[in-house]
DNA sequence: GTGGTCTAGACCACT
DNA sequence: GTGGTCTAGACCACC
């Protein structure tokens, strides 16, 4: 599985939206176990510490709970799943806003102009 | 000024879309005269083959043109900025809604989501 | 059984205080016989003497009293188990009362503010 | 000024928590300019690494904020401060409970029996 | 084997 | 100088 990572940001931050994103759309289902902190860590090619610090700050946002020896479970709960999925939603549109206000569209100019866009539009 | 380059993209087109964005933005303004090839090329710390790479490339789309001995202008055509205007908005907004679809939503639902964000999301 | 030990106190105060504290809540019931001294050191992973010394301690209490050849006892005075009970929790009120202190809070202030606490107040 | 250390818990919590008890009682004042984290770190005996980590969670919760270059800084919020230090009184009566509750005490006769105690119980 | 903690030491950006 | 990040490598407790 593919790990993109750059520099514009901390790793450990890239990494936690990686992850959040594949427990959103169900790479990793509800319910299931995750893989070892370092077996994700060598597929990312980072540091387990790192990769550590990407799963203990999702821990707090309840979406994974560790279990000391058993290993980390993604949640249950679909609703928090729901959630995390349109907090990374809100991110995204919040970047393309920014970017838009870059190029001197307001929110609303910036909504008109991607509904009028075709399918392939570059 | 800042030039952000990262690897995940050729360096000159990543020259040529910020050097696309200032054009549009009007920080060189429209008939101006743009800074030499070795000023760019130090400020973004690149090598100035490469920065020259990145205007042809923008001659050629008619933003710029070279006048042999004088230097490079920019374009007085203001039809022409609009349009590469709106060709980095539809970058844009591609990549926007090729994210949301990674997240699940449809074009409409991408938009209806963003159109419902409040002022600062996250 | 647990035998949690650190360095901020000598290890045969803290003995003599799990031990204490295992008479008083019935582990090792009036009248029984105690493990012997080598089996309670090899359970807390210390030295015999060490673990001696804190069962001497004890037998001073009259918490314990040792038989020749039979081995050590409990006491049956369920008085004297009751005092030491008494004296176990006024070590912990103790503890309290100059912890909240630290923190601003008079002993009334202090036993106030427990009053009021919830039952799963972290 | 003292560090008292020991291995009953992960130092960086310990120190979370002796941090949190300086601010509270104002040895490092509301809106004060805290020592940099290598200073802090020398004066416990730990690595930076561990301050660090210590000083990030007390900046979750608020008390703290950092300034990239400046500093880390004490919050001014009062409010803040004195919900903390409700937070560190309800730690101590919590652990008073549960140290009681082992001796057979309920919760309102643990707080009975402490009402009682002279002032130099043992 | 698992997660958790800690250390040592490095480099970065910023001022 | 400051805080922030990352790596490498170690040890622990638990099962």
């Amino acid at each position: 599985m593919a790990w993109k990572l750059d520099s514009s940001q901390p790793i450990y931050l890239q990494l936690q939206t990686e992850l959040e994103l594949r427990i959103v759309t169900g790479v990793y289902p509800p319910g299931s176990q995750m893989p070892a902190v370092r077996v994700l860590a060598q597929e990312a090619a980072v540091n387990p510490n790192t990769m550590q610090r990407a799963l203990q700050e999702l821990e707090q946002s309840g979406l994974l709970h560790a279990q000391r020896t058993a290993g980390r479970f993604i949640t249950e709960n679909l609703t928090l799943i729901e959630q995390s999925r349109q907090h990374l939603a809100a991110e995204q549109a919040t970047i393309f806003f920014e970017r838009m206000q870059k190029l001197g569209y307001s929110r609303d100019d910036a909504l008109r102009f991607a509904a009028t866009l075709q399918e392939e539009p570059i």
